[in-house]
DNA sequence: CGAAAACATAACAAAATCGTTGTTAAGGTT
DNA sequence: AACCTTAACAACGATTTTGTTATGTTTTCG
């Protein structure tokens, strides 16, 4: 019920905050009046309108006749609209500590994730060097950037989380060898990430699987969430890199496992 | 000499034509002094600095002391600061024609042209459709189309053209099908279709080699051009899409070869 | 070698462009 | 007929592009 007084990213548009509101408030209440929402954000009616196509097309919820209701997706969580711009300082510093296992040179290999997204500005930083991603996002961060070499995978198109994965994407990888890997988790549960969707995990899977070194990208948030397939156990990976909000026994459980925790600090 | 009197897309903004406009006379002249071209588009002389930095950037010449020259290069005349915006009516013209050979439901694979690029819009109206590419702005154009499944070939990226190519790409081509290919060329010479990159010409080969329908998009003004090295025989495609432009001997000569040529009208 | 000239870059302010929103009117549905 | 949706356009706001000025760098020539 908090969505009028969630902490924002300033860099984001006030087009966007009102949208990820509306889908939040939309997703929580099940269904809402059109009319209402405009109320509720100080808009007029028109400009509900529109985002609702947006978020619509986007598959996150449907229009019927001047109500907005929520899709029973169980994807829908994991959609791009809703992790964008969440704990976004964070995740900064989350990527600022992963470049310091970037050495200029190297092939590094990045999934879809938020966390990772924030790594593309600091790259060229590193250059030369070449990144491999099947994110859509990520090809037009980094298209034209100096100093990097762009390697796309292929694959199927899939709209959650703007990025290919398939047969295709996995193929690609194992074609590939990367010194280092970056892989984000949905969820961890028990020493194991997990997610959502079984193509990400067969996606994150070949990933690790061809890259020298494997590095986990966490955030304090998702210790407590859940998800259906697993990806790895956390041992796979060599590092760890989590945020500073990540509470203190998570830490310890990992580190009792002999996992190589960073913390990053803001 | 006629950069200040073409023909221009409205939609293209201000800037992108004047960076076209002195890539065409830098180009054509050899090497200009950047005094005279901030003279010659009524700039400042930093405008000049900047568009010239971003040209160089993309690899289509270089800034000397004051002197802007041209890159000596053969692939120089396909970079798409060159190729977009020319000879619009008559791409779109053909791109309308291509259509007809569509059906919804198909597969498509889709190369890096700008006669293709005018194809992107009209997909949409032959949905549900699969579209198969390698190229990074085709992916922007069709990411979000409602009834379009994006299937991308990876691949390391080529900034001249905005796409994937490499032994990824070619490999990633191979496991699939489709039902239509639609390629382009560069020049026609001799019955046949030739490219100035041999990677465009491994990534083209691959394509036509996994399509039930290879129908080839040329304007008129590919019938003057030359290029360095061999595609395919013109009698390898099912189709072939010409603009109302060209030459009657143009077509006529093709024709006598068996070859079945369409002829765009606007 | 050093100083002046010629050029390049950085930083900020002004201008132009583009995207967003609200209003009104017209078009569909129930 | 009431209600909702969409289209079109004008007003506003944000972002991008441009010009100006100031400062840094390289070349040239005394």
């Amino acid at each position: 019920m908090d969505y009028l007084s969630l902490e924002r990213d300033p860099r984001l548009s006030k087009q966007q905050v009102r949208q990820r509101a509306i889908a939040e408030a939309v997703l929580s209440e099940g269904a809402i009046r059109i009319e209402a929402l405009a109320e509720q954000f100080g808009t007029s009616l028109m400009t509900i309108h529109r985002d609702l196509d947006e978020l619509e097309d986007r598959g996150l919820l449907r229009k019927t006749r001047g109500l907005a209701t929520a899709h029973s997706s169980t994807l829908v969580e994991s959609s791009d609209v809703y992790r964008i711009g969440q704990e976004t300082p964070a995740k900064e510093a989350i990527a600022m500590a992963a470049m310091e296992f970037i050495e200029p040179g190297q092939s590094v290999l990045l999934d879809d994730s938020t966390t990772v997204l924030q790594m593309a500005k600091l790259l060229q930083t590193k250059s030369p060097i070449t990144v491999i991603t099947n994110v859509l996002t990520l090809m037009n961060e980094l298209n034209g950037a100096r100093g990097v070499q762009l390697v796309a995978l292929g694959g199927t198109f899939h709209n959650w989380c703007s990025a290919f994965m398939g047969s295709v994407t996995t193929e690609a990888i194992q074609r590939l060898r990367a010194d280092v890997a970056f892989i984000s988790t949905a969820a961890i549960m028990d020493g194991m990430c997990f997610h959502q969707s079984e193509e990400s995990v067969a996606t994150k899977k070949a990933m690790l699987s061809v890259a020298a070194k494997k590095i986990l990208l966490v955030d304090h948030t998702k210790f407590d969430r859940r998800a259906l397939h697993a990806l790895a156990s956390l041992s796979e990976f060599d590092h760890v890199i989590v945020d500073s909000g990540t509470k203190p026994e998570d830490i310890e459980k990992m580190r009792s496992q002999g996992i190589d925790v960073i913390i990053a600090s803001n």
